[in-house]
RNA sequence: GCCCUCAUCGUCUAGUGGUUAGGACAUAGGACUUUCAAUCCUAGAAUAGGGGUUCAACUCCCCUUGAGGGUACCA
């Protein structure tokens, strides 16, 4: 069939709501596929519904693209830049498609109002389809509004091959009178889809599942046209964690929601491909490279999936522990204004396996977890921690930490000497648990996180001594 | 109602007639340890049900059930 021609996909979302995961996924899918083929990614804006048009979806849809990192290749120039295409700039296009299905007795006028539309109970009766064609220029001529709908075979069957699922067949007779062209001049989904992907020579169409009912209607369109059918391959859906439709009650459902939640896009990504598809091995954690290099669409399977958040937690963490300390470390100058790059690089790789959301619009969770390194603590904050560890003991015990790193000389003040005083202290029944956790709490503030005696050299002599000997509580 | 699609641990999956049904997340336990993570080790956990076909079915066929989708001048 085609297997030799040119891969060209698209990702052809509907501007009117936000980006959800199902989506994204299916542009994922489309992208990956390009680049393993070496072909081209395009994105077509289907924005025929004026009604559901939604100006704000769009940008959100262009910007969390991007953001997910899946450029497209093609398009018309928008400063120096690829656009997408507008089905709305290609209203003639369509028109005049509608106009050649006449022609060749393809498709008709209907004159039919939407109140006796309304009356069948059944689909469209067809009503139209055989009026003479003078009756048919008298009402165009005297003004009647009409939309042009598609002449579907009564008899015989249709049918496809699916490329995940194979052979697909539907009685015609199924299949009603499809309008093609609507009242207001807007082509419906199936006339604009269709008319694109020839014109625009789409090599595959990766959809959503949802459309696996209309594409006989499609087929019969490309058959009406005399156009070759691209190969069509359904991708299955993605539901909430326990079943059911994905929605923003359910929990984060867009790109927007979790690129809010901190989130890494290549996570996302990264975690999105293998919610129906794997590479064949036990590999899990990628690159694009590596997804990339391994994708093939029949490694995708038809089942539905359901969204689990906490492995796509997991592989954030994986993702963030990917990246280079200094890409933490320059977030920590600027975050704090420190200009010691020695200083932020140690506390990034200390808090760096410790992160669990981090990308560059959420950098709340890096910001409280590094706060006690540029700030000294006003206050034990954390109750719990406070309650658990501060003992009646621990002003005894500080003064004997601070005595003993006293008496550290201040060029010598790294982590082996400071767990040298910490063991000096703990003699007899004394428990380092005891005297590290009172430390760590007068010294950062609250009762978790990396290393006591890290914490303490990138303090560094003077500040620990500052801050123990204050004594907070 | 009618039509279509799908069905392996709780979740994501490997598997393509003969396997102790493998991995990952999550869960539980353990190691490490000054805390919290990270990391490592261990454990429990699945072929939806019923019929066939076959020497042999998770794997092929049929039915049922369940889930999802379509049945728009929405995509």
């Amino acid at each position: 069939m085609s297997q030799t021609k040119e891969v060209r996909v698209r990702f052809a979302p509907s501007p009117t709501g936000y980006l959800h995961i199902g989506g994204a996924r299916t542009a994922i899918y489309n992208y990956l596929f390009a680049k393993a083929m070496g072909g081209t990614f395009y994105l077509r804006i289907e924005d025929t519904d004026r009604k559901r048009y939604n100006e704000a979806a769009l940008k959100d849809l262009l910007r969390d693209l991007k953001w997910l990192g899946l450029n497209w290749d093609e398009g018309p120039e928008v400063g120096g830049n690829f656009g997408p295409y507008f089905q709305s700039d290609r209203l003639e296009i369509y028109g005049n498609a509608a106009q050649e299905l006449i022609d060749k007795g393809h498709a008709y006028h209907c004159f039919c109002t939407e109140e006796r539309l309304q009356t069948l109970e059944h689909g469209y009766d067809r009503h139209c389809r055989e009026l003479a064609s003078e009756e048919v220029q008298a009402k165009i001529a005297s003004g009647e509004k009409f939309v042009i709908r598609f002449k579907s075979p009564i008899e015989g069957t249709t049918k496809f091959s699916d490329y995940l699922r194979g052979e697909i067949e539907t009685p015609n007779k199924d299949l009603d009178d499809l309008v093609l062209l609507k009242r207001d001049k807007f082509p419906t989904y199936h006339l604009a889809s269709v008319v694109d992907d020839h014109y625009m020579r789409t090599s595959h169409v990766l959809r959503g599942d949802e459309w696996i009912s209309s594409t006989p209607k499609h087929i019969l369109l490309y058959a009406a046209f005399g156009w070759e059918t691209p190969v069509f391959c359904h991708l299955p859906v993605i539901l909430a964690q326990g079943g059911g439709k994905l929605s923003k009650r359910k929990g984060a459902a867009s790109v927007g929601d979790f690129r809010e939640l901190g989130y890494l896009p290549h996570a996302l990504v990264n975690f999105l491909s293998l919610l129906g598809w794997n590479p064949g091995g036990d590999r899990e954690v990628m690159s694009l490279d590596e997804m990339i290099n391994s994708f093939t669409l029949d490694r995708i399977h038809p089942k539905a999936v359901a969204f689990d958040e906490k492995k796509l937690e997991w592989m954030n963490g994986q993702q963030i522990r990917l990246l280079p300390d200094s890409y933490f470390a320059e977030e920590l100058e600027k975050l704090w204004g420190e200009n010691s790059q020695k200083k932020c690089l140690s506390i990034a790789s200390l808090l760096k396996p410790r992160l669990k959301f981090f990308n560059e619009n959420y950098i709340s969770e890096l910001k409280e977890m590094s706060k006690y390194f540029f700030i000294a603590p006003q206050k034990i904050e954390d109750e719990k921690a406070k309650a658990k560890y501060w003992k009646t003991e621990s002003p005894e015990l500080l003064g004997k930490v601070e005595h003993e790193l006293g008496k550290i000389p201040i060029e010598n003040f790294d982590i082996k000497n400071i767990e040298t005083a910490f063991m000096t202290v703990c003699t007899g029944d004394i428990k380092l648990g005891d005297v590290a956790q009172a430390t760590r709490l007068v010294v950062s503030g609250v009762g978790a996180g990396p290393g006591l005696w890290e914490i303490l050299e990138i303090l560094g002599k003077e500040e620990c001594l500052k801050r123990i000997g204050q004594g907070l509580c």
